[in-house]
Order: C-alpha cells, then structure tokens, then sequence
DNA sequence: TTGTAGGCGTTATCAG
DNA sequence: CTGATAACGCCTACAA
C-alpha cells in the first residue's frame, strides 16, 4: 500500500542540495553543469526512483512527441500492418503513438480526431473512413500535420501514401486476359472507397485495352468480409458466366473459395483466382493462390516518415509547402498456381 | 498558416464573462451553474472552438485515463486480436490506450514501461516477454495496477488472464490417441514462455492417462514462425517417426503444412495434424484443420475489465485485496478433417 | 557555474 | 450561485 506521491523534480533537487533548475539542465543536457554536481543529481535521481513526469513538461513545452492513429478495422491483418509499420519508425525517433479504431465509422473517426486534439497529439496518421474528412479543416486546421494512409481523403486536400491499386488490378487483369479468361469477376469493397474506384480503373483499363466489354454485373462492391465473398461467389456462378475471380480484400477471398469448394469447381480449370494481400496461408492452399502482395507495414512506414518530415518543415521553417505529397507504393504479383 | 494558440479555459472565460472556475465546472458538471450562465460558456466554447487540453487537466487532477499496453509482435494476428479486445472495452469507458511492441524483448519491455511511468499511465495491460518481470516491483510498485496477459509474469506475482492451454493441449491430444495416433509431435514456442510449458503439461497427461511413454524428441520448442514449422517438420519426418502434429502457433503451422505438402505426406492418413487459433483460412485448406479456437479478442476483453476492477477498487478503497486475481479462459476444438 | 521565479492550462480550495 | 487564487511538475528567461 505504498501510495506515496511519486518524485518530483523539487524532492531531486532537495536530496541533491542543488535547485530545480539544475536538475532540468542536468536531465536535458541543456547548460553546463559541474561534474560533481551532475554527479550528486544523478545520484539521487537514481535513489528515489526519479521519472520524469511528461505531462508536466509537454504542457511547458507544448510538445507531446505523440502521434495520433487511427485504424479503421484493428481485426484487420492488412490494416494492423501498417500500425506496425507506423509504431515501429515512429518509436525509433523517440515518437509514441495512440491507437484507435474508427470501425470504419466516420462519427467515430471525428470523435476520436478530438480526443486527439485534446491529447495535444503533435501529429495525425489515419486510414480514412468513408465519408468526408472535411471536418478536418475546422478541427485542425495547421495544427499539427495529417497523413492519410492506404485511402485517399474525401472533400479534404492532403498528404496520402497509399497503394498502386489501378496499377496492380491492371497487370493482374491483364494477366488472366492473357491466359485466356473472358468473364473477369472484381469483388471489391465498398463503393465510396478511393481504393475500390482505383481498382475499377484498372480493370476497365485493361478490358479495354483487349477490346474486351466492360460488364457491370462482374463488378461487385461490397464489404471486406467472409459473408460476403461467399455470398458473391454462389451468386455469380448461379449465373454461370465467370471464369476468373479477383478479390480485393483477403477476407473476403476466404469465403469465396470456400463457396468455390462447395461448388465443386476447380481453380484454376473452371475458375482462376488472383487475391489481394499475401498473407503465408495463401501458400499451402490446393492450389497456392496468385496474389497481389501489399506491404502494408512499408506503407505505415512510408507514412510515418512522411509525417515526421513535415513535423520538421515545421519547426526548422523549411517552406515545405510545394503542395501535398502524395506517394504510392509500389505492390508485386506473386505467381503461384491459382490462375 | 494560422499558427494562433489554440483557446484555452481563460479565452472561454473572458468572451462569456464569467471566471475560469465557472468555465470548468460547466465542462465538468461538478457544481451548480444557473441555465443562463452554462448557457453562455458553452456558447463561448462552441465559438471560439475550445476544446479542453488533456495535458494540464490530467496534471491537477493527477488522472490520465490512460492504460498502457505492450504487445511483443504487433505482426501476429493473435495479439493484435488481444489489442483489438482491450480497444473496444478501454474506449467504451472513457479511456484511451497506449500501444508498444515489445518485440519478444525483455529489456524493450522495460523501458517501454519507464515510458509509460513518464507518461503517468493508470494501469497498464502486458502480454510478457520471456525473462523477468521483476523489475516491476521497483519500476511501478502499487502505483498502478497491472494485468497479464496470455501468458503468466516471471517473478512477480500479479492478476493475469490467460487461455486454458493444458485442457486445451490434453484434449486435443487426446482426441488424437482416440484416433490411434501413437507417435504425436508437439511444435511449440520459446521454452520458457508459460504458455509452452502448460502445452506440455497437457500433452503429458494424455499421454500417462493412455500409459504411452513421452518422447522427449517429439516435443520441439522454438519460435513462432514460418521457417521454424517448415525446418522442423522436415526434420522430424526425415527420422520417419510421427503420425501427428499439435502446432502450438499457426505461422508455424503454415510453414509445417507446407514441408508436408513437399513432402507428399497426406493429411490425415500419413500426418494428422491440429492447429491453435482458428483462422478463417484453416476452413479452406485442403484438407481443412482441426484447430483449437484461441478467442484472443476474449483474452483482451477480460484483461480490461479486469484492470477497470482494479481502478474501481483504488478509488473506492474496496478492499480487493483478497490476493491475485487468476482467470484463465477456455479454448474449444473445432472438429475438421485434418484429424 | 548556479539559483529565482513566472507561467503552461487546468482543477480545487477557499471565500463571498 | 459565483470568483479569486494556489497548486500540479516542469522549463526557461533573467539574475547573480
């Protein structure tokens, strides 16, 4: 039951014999101090079990060294990805981050964005939700810089990283038309998502590339789910006319081969599968699945490198301002034996 | 480049014309405010856009309603499954989370907790690393609580959650020798992770329960990877002596099913194997696995609710003090044909 | 080479 | 019913 208050910088600087100004200098390197008092301070520091309380110096100093994140779907493997990827080089140059999920909820995503502004956070990455980021402009105006990862943003102008999805599902189009594939299915996720119009892009790209006709009923925007991959596929086989399948989202991808099984069809005889993501499992699946890998931990990364090069801008004054960034990172098809 | 300070409590107060104290105890609801006058001051807030800063509120008031969590592999899907678990539950009470990746690194742990000391964090949420969790004793003392999760603390005693591993282990294995299984393999984790050791504990009691003899070069501890399943299962092949595998981790299953699969060994008839967690992707292999669910969204849940117990009984001075709450949360077999 | 003291934005303790 | 004002723990001029 020891619920004595914890050290203070004023208990240090007493059993030191020395001010607290001292004691600042001595943990921020910030003046010169003698050795032998660095040496007493430090010592006491040591004796009492001092940790600097960063509540305290963040609302001296008016900076947090913390990022906000938000994550629409932290159940989500590709999503918790990029997490990753943003904790990992954030936490390198002395940055923590706060986590929050938006349930792909935009209501939510606005709420979580004031508690950020409450937490003073010195820095916003986020996976947009569907709907519009443009409440972003009152609530942060040049506060402090925005990321978006992997979507774009709706009715706000910003800094993104996000995938080459029309490049990817073009050359993954592309690829089945080449071997001879007709009836191309696309199941997407929702139909607002920048990554789901990216996609349709480079599927009608490539159709029409190969003066093929674009079919709207091939096209299925939905959701990133089990159900629904399942669903779409007996659907669309119910009608007897598709002879490849690209999903979007892995979960989803999951439940349209098991619909694919109970079928009774044969990938890639009777219908040849590209996926999104590469996660290990899609290796040791009858067939191995064909995939457009996406890395989504380099695109966290990506993103947090971007925000700190913005933080930076900020306090050196570099200009900085040419306009927003907007990267893309690269994905790779992985073949293996599904199409 | 509007760089004006964000409003603070005293902007409130002079545009509604009514003293700080007021201002805070409209936003708090902590005394009687007349209609008129609560009227004004959330006017005042609307207009000028205030929002409260967390910081210099949580430094008086000496409460951050911040829990702090360490995760050692933000990569593997189980716990980020924990992650997700504490998420919902923390947020739906008001509290924000904090998220570090230990990296399955016992000194990284240790100053992630020297960050969240700094940080002034209420409570704090560990998935620990293999090495002590002694430490704790001095670094954090009762001046927070703590909660353990998936796998027990090494000297220290402490409230933990974690799954039922040696049921699980016990049945599964059993369920195996019912099969006629006689030469089981067990490909586990790190060796000194308690979850390890109470798979062996499980695997020993089915096995002396059914008078078989414990080999003990049947039982492989390691790593929770994809190259760790592939080498061992070729491995314990090339000396022809197993008839099926328990896969305490599904990456390493992955690899594991793969060496199998090179090794044109059938599943079950050569090599019955059963995995943990239960991925979707397990549904729709060829054939699909036996697999021991591991509910880690579950495993967070109870790990919060816990830690919010713990909180409750500080504020209220409950006692509580009954000794260390231990709960541990059963898993269930999921009957495919791997098996 | 070191100390004093004011203030960051709140909340809490007194008064009135 | 409401207002002053002192803290919370730290940093940083300004002084010495």
């Amino acid at each position: 039951m020891n619920s004595e208050k914890r050290p203070s910088i004023k208990d240090v600087a007493k059993l030191a014999g020395v001010s607290t100004a001292t004691v600042s200098h001595v943990i921020n390197g910030t003046r010169y101090v003698s050795d032998v008092v660095t040496e007493r301070v430090n010592h006491a520091m040591e004796e009492i079990g001092y940790v600097p309380n960063l509540l305290a110096r963040s609302l001296r100093s008016h900076t947090t060294k913390t990022i906000g994140l938000i994550i629409p779907d932290l159940s989500n493997y590709y999503y918790t990805g990029v997490a990753e990827g943003v904790e990992r080089s954030l936490s390198e140059k002395g940055y923590h981050i706060v986590v929050s999920n938006s349930y792909e909820d935009n209501e939510t995503e606005k709420s979580i964005v004031q508690l950020y502004n409450s937490l003073q956070v010195c820095g916003l990455i986020m996976v947009p939700t569907i709907g519009s980021q443009g409440y972003l402009s009152s609530f942060v105006g040049s506060n402090y810089p925005i990321v978006f990862v992997d979507r774009r943003p709706s009715k706000y102008e910003g800094d993104y990283v996000i995938l080459e999805n029309t490049e990817a599902t073009y050359e993954a189009v592309n690829l089945l038309i080449d071997r001879g594939h007709k009836r191309i299915a696309l199941i997407l996720g929702n139909k607002d998502m920048s990554t789901t119009c990216d996609r349709i892009e480079g599927y009608r790209k490539a159709l029409s590339e190969h003066g093929m006709p674009y079919d709207p009923e091939l096209v299925v925007e939905g959701r990133f789910s089990f159900d629904f991959g399942y669903e779409t596929v007996k659907d669309l086989t119910k009608k007897q006319k598709i002879d490849a399948i690209f999903f979007a989202n892995d979960t989803a991808s999951i439940g349209g081969i098991k619909a694919i099984k109970e079928l009774n069809l044969r990938i890639p005889e009777d219908v040849a599968i590209i996926n999104c993501n590469g996660f290990e499992w899609t290796e040791i699946t009858t067939p191995p699945i064909t995939v457009v890998s996406q890395p989504s931990r380099e695109l966290g990364k990506i993103a947090a490198e971007l925000i700190m090069n913005r933080l930076q801008e900020k306090t050196e004054g570099t200009a900085g301002e040419e306009g927003y960034r907007h990267l893309s990172v690269p994905t790779k098809i992985i073949m293996r034996e599904s199409c």
